[in-house]
DNA sequence: CTATATTCCTATTAAACCGATAGGAATAAT
DNA sequence: ATTATTCCTATCGGTTTAATAGGAATATAG
């Protein structure tokens, strides 16, 4: 139950592994060499976190993936919702429009307070908190 | 990311309609009606939370479900593990030796405590909370 | 004793999701 | 031109999940 996809734990070593190359770039390959992580399937998740902002990227010779921002900067919960999208323990979570149940759903508040708790928990832990261990 | 299955939110709803009938029986079918769940699977998830020991049940005739214990005594996380087993962000956070980065795994702790927030928050409400919003 | 209503158990299906792979297009350095 | 890279899309095999099906065991009612 609440299990992290590969997607989301690969995501993270190889966020941690650009940690630790202070800005200089280093290609998905070599990333996943380090981190024993199925190449081709490791370009996918770069993309994302290009995509959210969180790696820069170069293409070509001399190309590759390198860190903008602080390790500490860089919230858990945002390579999470890189990667996943936001957490949505319930669909109706957002919209209470949307719950099957209706406005009166009452587990829907429940839910919600775990999204919080969760959200919370992931958002006060930075890269550099993981990394540093 | 972390959405909480069909079983278990059909878990929850089915422990709040028992709890509103203060010890009485209701046979799976009346509970799967009243909820809007497929009647049929509702008996599985009825099964696990006897096994779990949070309902008690009477085969045959004038059988059904009946509440045990007082609503304000089940934590949701009860619940949730009835059906779901224990919360495992990822599977090596019961044993660290399973860790297939091993023992130096840094990401571990932080899924650790990830899981503890999770399961706080879960056993600080109880289905009393929730069934009465 | 029979008919009926229930829990209990196991198998099966259809669809969705996930991890991984494949094949290449675009781009940049040499 | 060659090479090395990011970028994009499609696909595959496996697993999980929601739901259904069919019936065995058991208890009540008549």
């Amino acid at each position: 139950m609440f299990t992290v996809s590969a997607k989301t734990q690969y995501a993270i070593r190889a966020m941690t592994c650009l940690a630790k190359m202070e800005g200089r770039y280093a290609t998905s390959l070599e990333i996943a060499q380090a981190e024993n992580i199925p190449a081709k399937y490791l370009e996918g998740i770069m993309r994302r976190l290009k995509v959210a902002g969180l790696v820069d990227s170069e293409r070509g010779k001399k190309g590759g993936y390198r860190m903008v921002l602080d390790p500490s900067a860089i919230k858990m919960l945002d390579i999470v919702e890189a990667i996943e999208g936001r957490i949505k323990p319930v669909t109706c979570v957002d919209k209470a429009e949307l719950c099957s149940m209706g406005a009166a759903c009452l587990p829907r508040r429940f839910w919600v307070g775990l999204k919080a708790a969760i959200d919370g928990y992931l958002a006060e832990h930075t890269l550099k908190d993981v990394a540093e261990g």
